[in-house]
DNA sequence: CGCTTCAATATGTATAGACATATTTGCGAA
DNA sequence: TTCGCAAATATGTCTATACATATTGAAGCG
């Protein structure tokens, strides 16, 4: 292991966590242990232990010592790539086809759609992705026209709304429900599928400073598409 | 904003990327001026710099400076508890029933099975988690009794496989992929759904330090379970 | 014997200085 | 003008030291 004297002693240490060598519980050496062993400053050695506190494998406490974490359930990262890029990344042609876009009041029964509105209006945008000619996903949204006004004059019949608020509305935050459901009637229709399908949907809410900012459902063929998820060492 | 002084900083200079007031490509502070800013050392306004590069928010080049990041696509963390655990939590009753278990040898026409069995014997767990007394996934695993010999000998009757290896083959890795299928007539009879409701499949993959441990696909009655994922700041 | 108090310990935070390294910029020579 | 080299700059790493803080364990007292 070359690098960064720190990485070394993060890395020497990770593995024997990873190995089993230390088990949960195990009690890590003191950072005065690792500056004898290492020959280091006690900066550094403490630089790694951060790091493993941070990634989870190591928790700390104070006059007790340094010990190998319990492992949580697995947390993975998963990757919600925007449509296009994913498409593209695949090397299949890519096109966005507008269904309807309207601006409207929100539902007065809807405390979701009075909420996201906050007081003013919804555009609301449905449409399709088409993935090599044939459709790949169904997108229906809503956008707080308070918290992105810009967004009432840009055009969106062949460019997708989502990479159009990547671009404008950076540092979100956000919240998405996975779920399945067998296709609607006029679902299948549009994704060319037959009724009942089973259809993974994405549902996604996003913020930005504490305010909501949109809404969308994604709908996707179930076998057409999956998500993945990975966890472990690299970073 | 009280506590430490890096974390002030750190969370001064979040505010800022993510109310948009520094855009993505904005060039910060070097860590000169911020010194001069907040009148500390070098050393402490680093820390809050190199927190904000692992959050992903700063980007770094020598020489350069340091500059506001171009925002990822999402890639939210996503809770993927045990069963067990997701079902106690809910203060549903659990149960888990062991529908069969067999050892026996990898498939040969399965490259999958046999690199998972790795020259070793695989054991084939088949099993239901009820929830509050009605079925809430279905599971099939293939352990490697190479990887896991210890496995061999425990008793599933009762008490679900994935909690065993939680306990007993910490610090794995894991790779997720999530689906929607529509259940098979054997599937939706063990699940008490009728044929063809679209349903959540989680296929995950687990290694140990490169070794292939254990495969499992995990099957979800749709509208009963969700996956949530979140993004966000907080951490 | 049980409770409180106090000191020892290991981590948490911060400083000031030093040298390394990558990258840009500008100057000077071909 | 262009190429190449050197200086300036900002980050990357590390040291040695200092004091703060939480927790544990043991001593001391009722």
């Amino acid at each position: 292991m070359t690098g960064p004297l720190h990485q070394r002693i993060r890395a020497d240490i990770e593995a024997r966590i990873r190995s089993g060598e230390w088990a949960p519980g195990h009690r890590a050496p003191t950072e005065a242990e690792l500056m004898e062993a290492y020959g280091c400053s006690r900066m550094t050695v403490n630089k790694a232990m951060i790091a493993l506190v941070e990634a989870g494998l190591i928790v700390r406490r104070k006059r007790a010592g340094s010990f190998v974490a319990r492992p949580k359930v697995h947390a993975p990262v998963l990757n919600i790539p925007d449509i296009q890029s994913e498409i593209v990344a695949r090397g299949e042609s890519y096109a966005f086809r507008l269904l309807s876009r309207v601006v409207r009041s929100p539902d007065r029964d809807s405390p979701e759609e009075v909420a996201l509105a906050a007081g003013g209006k919804l555009l609301a945008l449905d449409g399709v992705h088409d993935a090599g000619g044939r459709p790949f996903a169904l997108e229906r949204r809503l956008v707080s026209l308070k918290a992105v006004p810009e967004m009432a004059d840009a055009d969106f019949e062949t460019h997708p709304p989502g990479a159009w608020l990547l671009e404008h509305v950076a540092w979100t935050e956000a919240e998405s429900r996975i779920s399945a459901v067998n296709a609607e009637p006029d679902e299948a229709r549009l994704l060319a599928l037959d009724e009942g399908t089973a259809c993974l949907v994405v549902d996604r809410r996003t913020w930005r400073e504490g305010q909501h900012v949109t809404r969308v459902r994604q709908v996707f063929p179930g076998e057409a598409y999956d998500l993945v998820a990975r966890f472990g060492p690299g970073t």
